[in-house]
RNA sequence: CGGGGAUUGGCGCAGCGGUAGCGCGCACGGUUCGGGACCGUGAGGUCGUGAGUUCAAAUCUCACAUCCCCGACCA
């Protein structure tokens, strides 16, 4: 390729509101411009890393198995309402119809697709399991996008879907797909830690997110550094016994000051750590209306997600308002542990952990102290609903630490979750009787993971491509082009590279100085770069791109030692 | 969706009631030529949109739109 014929040149500026390394550096070497917030032109040289990537994770799908395939992108919406991923809360799903009033779903993901097109088939047994994956622009109206390309409102998505007959066979399929996703990603230099997550509105009980730890990164989690990596979202902690050796005392209700109203206020006034009091917070379900009280140990907060979890209300919790606590007979600060009729109790594990807790029917100037889970009052069940913090201790023993990444694929275990929601999902087994199936799904997103290579590998002037997924292999500098001698010389090197197949962008412009020239090689990253002027004679002066130091070759090194 | 900021040529910005400017980039000519050179000439803008105030609005007022940042939300 020409340079001075690319379309998408470099320029010396990024846009004032670019703030993040891979922004700035993609817009001013000319990989990327943008429409409308959210949404991108890949210019030629972007394209040409997101054809590289899409290479190497087609090249590991296809050798896990796995089949490419291509859905619409105009999902018919009744696909959706099967499902009720239409009322999903927080998923604004983009909508379109056509003019004979037929409405779509602008597709942000293809379960319902995939298992559409798989039951036109009914298949057997004998057929299962499969994957099939494709790669197609994804639409997500998402509220605010950000960080140039690190989150759009519309990208390519490589998205795998898989069919099993059992658990135990997804199970193999689970784990072909964890491998594969850790090779594409090493392939493509990106070391990805492999957390724990939460599911969503996708549905499903487990899934896992390959995350690129980042300091810009939007996805927050906690390791302990060994075997434990989890999403705040769900991860799990030891709850330490606060008070073994203390003994069981009789509960009591005793009068307390007026001043006494907010926790800081008991820390006061008991001289006693937080944990030794019982903590107790008001949701309700959007959908009924229902009040949900979650009563947890003092020092601990409630985690939303697994709270809804465990009540089966997937995004459909919200803050009780005061209209609410007034109507269940009481105010804020006045919640009791127990006996608010009408209302739910889910207690966390934590409440097992401490003898004697204070507090749990508060009033105007009494509460009751030596209070026991168990003995005192239960709630509907125990389960863990606390949100983990640094610091904590994992259930493995060591300490959490929080860390921040970037989100490039992740992995869902489905199950049922499609298949018994969507009429005729179903294979024949055996017997010929008729079988859900065991369904996983698998994403990656190409600008996503493009942008990560570009946070992780670039310096003060530029880009620095691994190889693997550069535009192009060399980076040809010819100088002095107005001497007819090196003119001949740098063009031949052209030819002689091009007829051996390698990918090369040649700065073939006149007009432009050297440092000019050399400034934008850097910028644009390509590994190798060559200089061939008067200064290099007969020879071909190379340099990869993150060192420093050049070294004088011949056409025929150059040949035999990087082609 | 809450809070903050912005919108003037392709990009970066100045101007803040009285003739729309600068730097970069672009085009042409010339001098340069190994780390973003220099001189000269030139093209390019109904100052986000719509109302209003005023003799006069890029500038003041209001509304709307778009974009950015923080948060909430979110595979």
């Amino acid at each position: 390729m020409l340079y001075s014929k690319l379309f998408g040149k470099s320029v010396k500026k990024a846009p004032s509101d670019a703030t993040l390394n891979s922004h700035k550096l993609l817009y001013q070497a000319g990989f990327i411009r943008e429409s409308t917030a959210g949404r991108y032109f890949i210019l030629p040289l972007g394209q040409l890393v997101q054809l590289k990537i899409m290479d190497i994770i087609r090249k590991e799908m296809n050798q896990s198995g796995a089949q490419e395939m291509l859905s619409p992108v105009l999902h018919p919406l009744s696909l959706w309402e099967e499902t009720s991923r239409t009322k999903t809360t927080g998923f604004e799903l983009m909508k379109i119809k056509d003019r004979r009033d037929f409405w779509f779903a602008l597709g942000g993901t293809a379960e319902e697709m995939f298992v559409d097109v798989v039951r036109k088939f009914r298949p057997s047994y004998k057929d299962l399991p499969f994957n099939i994956y494709q790669f197609s622009l994804k639409f997500r109206d998402e509220l605010r996008a950000r960080g140039g390309l690190l989150r759009v409102r519309e990208f390519i998505m490589k998205d795998a879907y898989s069919f099993d007959v059992d658990e135990e066979s997804f199970r193999k399929e689970y784990g072909k797909m964890w491998d594969a996703y850790i090779k594409c990603f090493t392939i493509m230099g990106l070391d990805t830690i492999v957390v724990e997550s939460d599911n969503g509105y996708i549905g499903g009980e487990y899934c896992h997110e390959f995350v690129v730890e980042s300091e810009i990164g939007e996805t927050t989690f906690l390791t302990d550094g060994k075997s434990y990596n989890a999403h705040v979202d769900v991860a799990k902690f030891k709850r330490e016994e606060i008070n073994p050796n203390d003994e069981i005392k009789t509960f009591a209700i005793i009068s307390q000051p007026e001043w006494v109203q907010t926790m800081d206020d008991n820390l006061k006034h008991y001289k006693l750590p937080k944990s030794r009091f019982l903590k107790n917070v008001v949701y309700k379900k959007r959908v009924n209306n229902e009040i949900i009280i979650a009563v947890i140990r003092g020092d601990l907060d409630v985690n939303k997600i697994k709270l809804e979890h465990t009540v089966d209300a997937v995004g459909q919790l919200e803050d009780a308002s005061e209209i609410d606590l007034k109507k269940l007979g009481t105010k804020k600060g006045y919640v009791h542990s127990w006996g608010h009729k009408k209302a739910r109790y889910i207690g966390d594990l934590s409440l097992t952990t401490v003898k004697n807790f204070i507090g749990g029917q508060k009033e105007k100037t009494t509460d009751s102290i030596n209070v026991n889970y168990g003995r005192d009052f239960n709630c509907e069940k125990l389960a863990d609903i606390a949100l983990a913090k640094e610091g904590y201790i994992s259930e493995s023993g060591n300490k959490l630490i929080g860390k921040r990444g970037i989100e490039v694929g992740n992995i869902f275990q489905l199950g049922y979750h499609y298949s018994k929601r969507m009429k005729n999902a179903v294979y024949v087994d055996r017997t010929g009787k008729e079988r859900y199936f065991y369904m996983g799904s698998y994403g990656i997103g190409i600008g996503r993971s493009l942008a990560a290579i570009v946070e992780k590998f670039h310096d003060d002037k530029g880009i620095i491509w691994p190889e693997s997924v550069a535009p192009y292999k060399f980076h040809l500098v010819g100088l002095d082009l107005e001497d007819e001698e090196v003119s001949k010389k740098v063009y031949k090197v052209y030819y002689v590279l091009k007829e051996k197949g390698q990918e090369v962008l040649f700065d073939d412009r006149e007009d432009v100085t050297a440092g000019e020239k050399f400034a934008d090689a850097d910028l644009i990253g390509i590994p190798h770069r060559l200089v061939v002027s008067k200064r290099s004679g007969d020879k071909i002066e190379h340099k990869k791109r993150p060192e420093k130091s050049s070294e004088l070759i011949s056409i025929d090194q150059l040949v035999s030692s990087f082609l």
